[in-house]
DNA sequence: CGACGTTAGACAGGTGACATGTCGAAGTCA
DNA sequence: TGACTTCGACATGTCACCTGTCTAACGTCG
């Protein structure tokens, strides 16, 4: 029943290929990898999210507030996700030392699992996508993309 | 002060060229363009999630059921997007003549509006990324994120 | 040195976009 | 007719953000 008789946007459900979805699909099913990677090494809590944690972490620890500037959201957000973090053991927040306002995350051992983990998956994914493409292609991909992100900063 | 000794994950935050980030932050990019353009025409409450209302609504009307499905969402998420949409006079919910349980979700002159915007809107972007890459290379990236997307389907 | 504007982060509260689970009413089929 | 399914409503929860307010601590400048 009500089998359509005009989609109007995309031209319909099966093969949206409008490039914009492909893009989101294509992010989600990478994103995906890394998440399932680390569920099985039983990091299941860490979620997507908490990749800018990790990613924007320096060793020597970092305010929360210089997490949440460089992965370009609010305190408040980045403060969430470090206190979820810290409740499953992943960071710990110490008094920075040079400012007693602040407090410096540092990752546990727990944690730094997690960053082996993720370094371990990241470049194996770029590796796998690399063969699916080969070489040229996936350089042209990367390029590319970059191309796009250029264009729409400039144009913002 | 704290200016980073060594960067764990990726390599740094000022371009992290990682594939996956880069996927995602092309696909804000071009889906802002849209988003954009609806809030200059006054259309501001429609956000980037009610596309799949619009994408998949047909003219003769749909339930809430089928929507989901074709977005591959839960029926309460569609719903949700449906009663925003309703609220603000985008669409409108009939009785099915047919089936006396449903309800059809239909656009109404405003929501045509958006469907209008959007259908000359997405066809600019994809002209604009086109012309942007070169028609071969456009058609390349095309191919390329379909290659991954299957890939991530097979192997999940 | 002390007042003043800035910064760090805690706390309160809100939103958007999903999810699950339960339910009654309506449809379908044996 | 009864058993099962489907439609959509409602309740509730989660995740990843947001704004706004507040206090303690900091830095500067007069």
């Amino acid at each position: 029943m009500s089998k359509s008789s005009r989609i109007p946007l995309s031209s319909g459900r099966e093969r949206p290929t409008n490039i914009a979805v492909l893009l989101r699909e294509a992010f989600v099913a990478l994103n995906d990898v890394v998440v399932v990677a680390l569920a099985e090494r039983g990091h299941a809590v860490v979620r997507p999210a908490h990749s800018a944690v990790f990613q924007y972490l320096d060793d020597t620890g970092t305010t929360v507030s210089v997490l949440a500037e460089r992965a370009q959201m609010t305190k408040q957000a980045m403060a969430e996700l470090v206190v979820h973090l810290e409740r499953h053991g992943y960071v710990v927040r110490v008094p920075d030392p040079a400012d007693r306002r602040a407090k410096l995350v540092l990752a546990t051992e727990q944690g730094a699992d997690v960053v082996a983990v993720a370094q371990e998956v990241a470049p194996a994914i770029e590796h796998r996508v690399e063969q699916l493409l080969g070489a040229d292609r996936f350089a042209a991909l990367r390029e590319d993309l970059g191309t796009i992100l250029r264009a729409a900063d400039s144009s913002a």
